[in-house]
DNA sequence: AACAATTATATTGCGCACAATTTGATGTCA
DNA sequence: TGACATCAAATTGTGCGCAATATAATTGTT
């Protein structure tokens, strides 16, 4: 055995870690803003759905994030414990469990509304450029679902 | 406050979503080829950068994977555990610990070179799309931690 | 040589992420 | 109606990922 890889094992030229590598440093870059809030990064994109339309069922969170609910069941009891959000079983289907924003989880709103603008300037590239990356990104993701 | 966000905050106008869940993708892509091998990702990685060069100590594993010894050390303990490398305290320099392959672990290449082609497969893209990518996340995450 | 600063790894604690299973409510159909 | 499948969440167990701290070896300084 050679003791150098072949270039498609190379570390380097993986696009997945490209992809693992950046998610992190966005998650990194969140951090300082999201911390004054008391938000985690997936508790944010939690948010993002919630601001968006609020009263959402589990499942309803869960489907857009690609998410279960071993996951989310624990991440909004923190929330809900946090004073961000409620959660109660609906009236008409006790099954499902209605997820409704308290007004401080609807006021962090405001505040996050500066955000986007902050990492667009530390992506370092221009707002067209990076949309176009973003959608070949979904793209990519979609693919590798598909399968 | 109106009932619907912003584009700005809105869940799949996000840069940093499309990438967040690109990296669930690939980690689920990677799974059937993994598991066999009795490999998770992160492990995968791991192994890349073994495969390309044995002996690394634990510091010339974590910086180029942008991980710390709080991941790594119980992630090699279970490889180490698991048959595919050992832990050994560097001669000359006694907090360093060395990480080697055992055969069996070497022996992983082999099979591993069969799974770049078919996550290229399951990208829904040609390679030279799909390096130009690569190469602009890249740079996207790099922007990202530099601030 | 003695002692402080630095370096490398390990440990602890918390929060995801996901597979597998469980619990309880709803829908279906003989 | 009663048996059974289906569905929504919750629970359990394992493995990251990272901040904060601890431990031990090495280096630098006086």
């Amino acid at each position: 055995m050679p003791d150098t890889s072949p270039p498609e094992l190379k570390l380097e030229n993986q696009i997945c870690f490209a992809v693992y590598s950046a998610a992190h440093a966005f998650a990194q870059a969140y951090k300082p803003h999201l911390e004054p809030m008391g938000l985690t990064y997936p508790q944010y994109l939690v948010m993002l759905l919630l601001w968006d339309q609020d009263g959402r069922s589990v499942n309803e969170i869960a489907h857009p994030l690609h998410l279960d609910s071993g996951t989310l069941t624990p991440l909004l009891k923190r929330m809900e414990k946090a004073g961000l959000l409620t959660r109660g079983r609906d009236a008409k289907d006790e099954r499902i469990v209605r997820v409704h924003l308290t007004p401080q989880g609807k006021s962090l709103r405001e505040k996050a509304r500066a955000i986007p603008q902050a990492i667009l300037c530390a992506s370092g590239m221009e707002l067209d450029g990076l949309m176009a990356l973003r959608e070949e990104v979904k793209a990519l993701g979609q693919s590798l679902r598909e399968k």
